[in-house]
DNA sequence: TCAATACTGGATTGATCAATCCATAAATCT
DNA sequence: AGATTTATGGATTGATCAATCCAGTATTGA
């Protein structure tokens, strides 16, 4: 009945979220947008309403491509401690070979926090990653990775912030030395 | 030999960093900008040169404002422990009572990174608490507050790091409890 | 084959952007 | 006082913004 729309939807969304991520949400003009995407702005306002809700579906693709692996690794893994190291250099190394990006979580937490629904899922993506690092914890508890002192709920919380904190301390290119230091010393907190 | 200005620069630096600080760089507008100052935009170029320039003055302002007091009381500590913990507090205090403003290092870390100047300030501030935080943990550990076996250059990098994600945290508006038990399990990286 | 429908992208809209211009006003020097 | 110089802020500039419009096109069911 009707024709059909000549670009695929999902590579549209990836190609937004890419822009997003290395401009941010201001800085990004519908120009950038349609070129990236390779198609008109009717088709773009057709398709996905406004800047705005893109960037909200934006957002949700990095989250479900990033955030998902962490707790899939995490859940996954046989020993929690390397798989936990391991998560946390990944996203080092991230930084190092791409410092422009960062991550797009902190990235929307500190320009978009006054939108609700940026800030609503900016908040539910961090209690996800707590959870998750707190549910390993508690296994690696269980299975005597982690001494029975310690408290997995209270390092989760340190584990979440110092997470964050790592994505900045790249985006800020403090370097490879540092980070991997900062991921030694995090490390260490389980000892 | 001519007209004197009529506003205070001084001030003015101080209510754009507010404006900055609040809003970003990219989604503060000249107008933004003059009705907080309360002067025309004539005076703002004459006075300042560009919103560029606007903006590394109040970033450098806001550096001068926290992170140096970050220091002076880092190093005028008689303990440290309480010193740290005291810092770390009002950080902490300083999102749960005004979210919208978060840190402005890690604003400008995450928005404006790919601005040379801003990049090397904020590479600075970091570095310099980096190398505060340090410069305390071994003084710490020459008087017994902080055991041999502790590393106090890796402690440093955690904990510059850890303070960077927790301002994150905070503007994700992570809550009392949260940010109260990160901090805790942060201080006991020191135990 | 022919309506009916939805997609296309470039043109267009009115608003807003950063920055400059400029007539006026104030301050200092001779 | 008069000349010179700088500050002032609102008007103006040309560019760019997000969003809409629309003539043309592809697709489908009848």
């Amino acid at each position: 009945m009707a024709r059909k729309r000549e670009f695929d939807v999902d590579q549209a969304v990836d190609r937004a979220m890419d822009v997003f991520w290395r401009r941010g949400y201001a800085a990004t003009s519908l120009q950038d947008l349609t070129s990236a995407l390779g198609i008109g702005s009717g088709s773009l306002y057709a398709a996905f309403g406004s800047k705005e809700k893109l960037y909200g579906l934006a957002l949700a693709r990095y989250t479900s491509r990033n955030a998902a692996q962490l707790v899939a690794e995490l859940e996954s893994a046989k020993e929690v401690r390397p798989a936990l190291r391991a998560v946390l250099m990944a996203m080092a190394e991230a930084d190092l070979c791409d410092p422009d990006r960062g991550c797009m979580t902190v990235n929307a937490a500190t320009e978009r926090a006054d939108d609700p629904d940026t800030a609503a899922h900016v908040s539910a993506t961090l209690k996800l990653v707590e959870s998750t690092i707190a549910g390993a914890l508690e296994r690696a508890q269980v299975r005597g990775e982690l001494t029975a002192d310690k408290n997995p709920a209270e390092l989760a919380r340190l584990l979440t912030t110092f997470i964050q904190g790592l994505r900045v301390m790249g985006k800020a290119r403090a370097g490879r030395e540092f980070v991997e230091s900062a991921v030694d010393a995090a490390m260490r907190t389980l000892d």
